[in-house]
DNA sequence: TGCCCATGCAATATT
DNA sequence: ATATTGCATGGGCAG
């Protein structure tokens, strides 16, 4: 790893959080109000006046700063060097505030469940307490583990997404709360009412907002937007903004009070400075307040959304997956599912709320790797271990049509995909030979985000299947189909079978996948360790679900998700200055469970026949060629030689020199490496991914040649073993 | 039956 | 003595 030149994530992005609600007794739509009526005019007499420890904190601060068990929204452009300023740690604190218990308590459980967590995260953890030491004490080594780790979840006592202690850190660091004087309205009686309160509370909402708009003061339309007016025309010009506003929250209240409750909005904080930066940037004035209302809205309302669809896909999940929102980096929250939309001529048309480039393309100019993040692969979820040319049609091993992108020699066997139903994964071939992974229903969890933003659709659909999918109605038929479904794929455990369904995969499931995949990837802490649940027992029934990671909101390098799939299945990489970019440069090649004699002493893997000789150079000789291996976790370039051996008559393929990447990542018997390719740069990329049961980190231990050439997993093995059934990376032959 | 590949182990190199 | 290299063996699986 590069430990040095690894760069410590930037505490960007945190412009807009919610808060967990613990600030007090404040009343109402506190948040998004606030937020409206100060857009709509309303001064600053609100944040000093009664919130002078606020004033004193934003002074302490000029970053804004969300603090919410919402994932962060990134921080405007314009607000970079304010953000970056050192006194914004909350978001680390806000994404970390996961359950310290899940871990340990999720190892206890019965239920089964995988854990991806990665050592690097660990690691990044501890620096990110050391860079900032009030976050210390918060992280329990549980804590820190849960944070760091992707997990599944755990009751929703514990869910991760409430955040609740992430307000000790906005308390240290300050916020500015949107709502706190907000007495307009009595929340409750919008949400527990029907269309006809919020009729009525119109016209005192409007009344509120005009009178505030009234209060307003030229001061905050300057700032807002650098408009100079008369007094009357201030007025005027501020009470029609404000009743604007007024309606645009009107309206997005009638259309979500099923969805986002009073307090949602009442944790939502958003700086002053924050506000009126953005303003700016969209131009100014009470249109530019107007849009900035909508996008703060409509971030509560995905985000609320995503929180809500976790608790609910927690309550229940029959394998009690955990919230694993825990996310110590604060930019990979919102990676993959930036809800705000690209407004031209505005801030937001630039993507800083946009996935981080996931991968550079570039290593010389890519930035250094985030500390501990660690290579972590994606299974067959991976993003770029898809569109395998196997299964991409009927005939396995017919090429792709659709997305030459990611030509893959996907080893998995199908199985796997069945049972990596932790779907984490976005898939980035529609192609999907990953069944399960197109198939939400299938499991409880895939479906964990349906209503997620999907990149092309507009704003309009989004909300609307945002709001609809809230419904108590929608939430029992999405358990119908879950329960429907998912028996049928716990018994999927036969590759062909499976490969068959992954290919009858839809496209609309798989971006519907793909982004929900994305969102858990974002709210997971990515890392290379996979943890088997002890399938002992619980598992019995339920084969134990392959853990896989999401390597495409995997913060390779120095920056997570900054990409995104969009409805072709391409992955996207997001370029900073220009918007969206085609940037699909990986292709999977290969993967390899490892076994003892690859992690041994030896510094050899021995690498699966076929795909070696599909996707690996072609060798001449027996000494083969050296090949560089650049790590995708640490970005770090291992030179390792390809080579063969002649075999009867036949030859084995070996990738040696494999001593030190093995031991930098810690790898053992039982845990994976997967081999990309940039198509652009012809380098190989490598990542090893771990694969541990709690508790039992040695466990893959397993009797040497009984368990050769696992196809497919048996449950029942699986049920009695206790290891992980380890299928995977075996030729399909 | 043939192929794949995990690994045993002898030969060789290095400390 | 230990580590590394390279070949051979043989179990498991697919056809």
């Amino acid at each position: 790893m590069k430990g040095g030149q690894q760069q410590q994530q930037e505490m960007l992005g945190e412009d807009l959080h919610a808060g967990d609600g613990n600030e007090g007794n404040r009343s109402g739509f506190g948040g998004v109000v606030e937020v409206a009526r100060l857009m709509g005019g309303e001064e600053r007499d609100i944040w000093l006046d009664s919130r002078q420890q606020d004033d004193e904190l934003l002074d302490v601060d000029g970053a804004s700063i969300f603090y919410a068990d919402f994932p962060p929204l990134p921080d405007f452009p314009c607000m970079s060097s304010s953000s970056s300023s050192s006194s914004t740690p909350a978001p680390v604190k806000a994404i970390a505030c996961s359950s310290s218990a899940s871990t340990a308590s999720s190892s206890s459980s019965a239920a089964s469940w995988a854990i991806l967590k990665s050592d690097a995260d660990e690691d990044m953890g501890r620096k990110n307490n050391g860079q900032h030491p009030q976050q210390h004490g918060q992280h329990e080594p549980a804590a820190l583990s849960s944070t760091a780790s992707m997990e599944i979840p755990q009751p929703p006592d514990q869910n991760v997404m409430d955040g609740v202690d992430c307000m000790d850190v906005m308390e240290t660091f300050g916020y500015m709360d949107l709502l706190d004087n907000n007495d307009f309205f009595d929340p409750s009686s919008i949400f527990h009412h029907d269309d006809t309160c919020l009729e009525e509370f119109q016209p005192d909402h409007q009344q509120q907002q005009q009178q505030q708009g009234h209060e307003s003061t030229q001061q905050q339309l300057e700032q807002g937007g650098g408009i100079i007016h008369s007094q009357n025309q201030d007025q005027t010009q501020e009470h029609k903004a404000s009743d604007d506003l007024a309606m645009v929250f009107l309206e997005w209240l009638k259309s979500n009070k099923e969805t986002v409750s009073a307090e949602d909005l009442r944790r939502v904080k958003i700086k002053k400075a924050t506000i009126e930066c953005a303003a700016r940037r969209l131009g100014g004035g009470k249109e530019a307040m107007k849009q900035l209302l909508k996008l703060i809205l409509e971030w509560v309302q995905t985000n609320h959304l995503q929180k809500r669809r976790f608790k609910e896909s927690a309550d229940n999940l029959p394998y009690q997956y955990s919230s694993p929102n825990p996310n110590p980096n604060p930019n990979q929250n919102l990676n993959c599912n930036s809800i705000l939309p690209s407004e031209p001529n505005s801030c937001f048309s630039q993507p800083a709320w946009i996935p981080q480039p996931t991968y550079v393309t570039d290593p010389a100019t890519a930035a250094p790797p985030l500390p501990g993040f660690q290579p972590l692969v994606g299974y067959m979820s991976d993003p770029f271990a898809n569109g395998a040319p196997n299964v991409s049609s009927h005939n396995p091993y017919q090429p792709p049509t659709d997305f030459q992108m990611l030509e893959s020699a996907q080893t998995w066997p199908p199985s796997q995909f069945a049972l990596a139903s932790y779907n984490s994964f976005p898939v980035l071939d529609n192609n999907l030979h990953q069944a399960p992974l197109q198939q939400p229903s299938a499991f409880p969890y895939v479906n964990q985000y349906p209503y997620q933003y999907v990149p092309g659709h507009n704003n309009d659909q989004r909300l609307a299947r945002l709001g609809s999918s809230a419904t108590k109605e929608a939430r029992k038929k999405r358990m119908a189909r879950q329960r429907r479904f998912a028996p049928h794929n716990r018994n999927h455990s036969h590759h062909n079978n499976q490969q068959t369904q992954l290919q009858n995969q839809s496209v609309d499931q798989h971006e519907r996948l793909v982004n929900d995949n994305c969102l858990a990837a974002a709210q997971a802490n990515p890392g290379n360790w996979v943890y088997w649940p002890s399938v002992a027992g619980a598992l019995a029934s339920n084969p134990p679900v392959l853990p896989v990671m999401p390597l495409w909101c995997t913060p390779w390098n120095d920056r997570p998700c900054k990409g995104r799939l969009i409805s072709s299945g391409k992955w996207h990489q997001i370029d900073d200055k220009s918007g969206w970019k085609p940037e699909k440069n990986l292709r999977f090649l290969l993967q390899k469970v490892l076994k003892q004699s690859d992690v041994g002493n030896l510094g050899r893997i021995v690498l699966p026949k076929k795909e070696a000789e599909t996707h690996l150079p072609e060798l001449e000789a027996r000494d083969g060629i050296s090949i560089a291996m650049e790590d995708i976790g640490t970005s770090r370039v291992w030179n390792m030689r390809y080579r063969f051996w002649p075999n009867n008559k036949s030859r084995m393929y070996l990738l040696e020199n494999t001593g030190d990447f093995v031991r930098a990542n810690g790898l053992q018997e039982g845990d994976f490496i997967v081999i990309y390719s940039d198509v652009k740069c012809g380098k190989y990329l490598i990542r090893g991914v771990k694969v541990r049961q709690p508790g039992t980190k040695s466990e893959a231990k397993r009797p040497g040649k009984s368990q050769k050439n696992q196809h497919t997993i048996s449950p029942a093995s699986a049920a009695t073993n206790g290891s992980m059934p380890m299928p995977i990376t075996q030729t399909v032959r």
